[in-house]
DNA sequence: GCTGACATGTAAGCAGTTACATGATTAT
DNA sequence: ATAATCATGTAACTGCTTACATGTCAGC
């Protein structure tokens, strides 16, 4: 899988803006793949070459113009053929736990802002989450629902694990 | 955060082989960073011709001779210079749940047999992750014992969703 | 004779990331 | 004026992945 292929699938459901594709990345998608425009413009360019796309411009007043794309025959092909592939086992890159790990150094005020950070960042996980899903659950398909809810059950339990062991410092320094 | 600031990390902890990092990245690295000897090898040669570390050939009777890594003077600055840098975001990829997102029009059959097998590898997780424990815990400190129960939170977590929702599609499917 | 653990590397390629660059319009 | 939203791109770099390549020794 790489981002080609989840912009097909985008395209599928209906045709986009590269900005609409960067919007859906930055909600629904923000909890199990992130990107950036330096990925989806070169893409959306090079899908064009290849025929799997098609480019349609659109003239807009009060708003800059924009280019929406089409999927094609042959760009539904090739998403098809993606979905037939394996599942690659999931990937996850977490500093925050890298830093855990060397923490063993570290003093119970460092720990307890760390944690403190983390807790926070989670949080607002959370709440984007739950925004996203109350826009968008009003269209989603189960499969959806399902994506959705694995993401924050994630999220929760990471808050719970970590304000235990806030408690758990603070029961220590108060004895 | 690159793969050169955690193998400088682990060789704060002790001299080690390419070999032995790479046992560390299978065992409680494997739920927050993922890599391959492909990074291990030429990361450490870069890292000796920068006197960040030194090798030391070790010969060994009864198996291969090895080479020991050993960090210097400046490769713990460097280690130090990163510990003061800021934790950058976390990066998850779960092709998994994009295809859950994109799942829309596949039958309750194929979903099941999608979530049964998700069930399989999250449950391989679990054991994994239990087993690396009881090895490791000995010599655990109190922020490593964080990071890997946020690790098995978030796979039991998941579990819960899953088993959930295919429990839900067993009973529409026995109305 | 073969499998599995131990052990070390290279080289080509790629799929991005990061930083840069631009600009219109609306609302405050 | 200035921030926010809408809107599109490029170019250099990089950090890794994948596949290849090689070999020892122990135990069955």
């Amino acid at each position: 899988m790489t981002g080609k292929d989840i912009i097909l699938g985008l395209l599928m459901e209906k045709s986009r803006t590269g900005y609409e594709i960067n919007e859906v990345f930055e909600t629904i998608f923000r909890h199990f793949y992130k990107t950036s425009y330096g990925m989806i413009y070169p893409t959306l360019k090079r899908l064009t070459k290849a025929g799997l796309v098609e480019k349609e411009i659109v003239v807009q007043t009060g708003k800059p113009n924009k280019n929406v794309y089409h999927i094609t025959k042959k760009g539904e092909e090739a998403f098809n053929d993606y979905l037939k592939t394996d599942i690659s086992p999931e990937k996850r890159e977490s500093e925050f736990l890298v830093r855990m790990y060397f923490g063993g150094n570290e003093s119970q005020e460092t720990l307890r802002i760390w944690l403190k950070n983390e807790i926070q960042l989670v949080e607002n996980n959370i709440e984007q989450l739950k925004n996203d899903h109350q826009e968008w659950n009003k269209k989603m398909t189960l499969s959806q629902s399902i994506a959705y809810e694995i993401g924050l059950a994630q999220f929760l339990a990471e808050r719970d694990v970590l304000e235990n062991y806030i408690k758990q410092l603070d029961e220590e320094n108060h004895r």
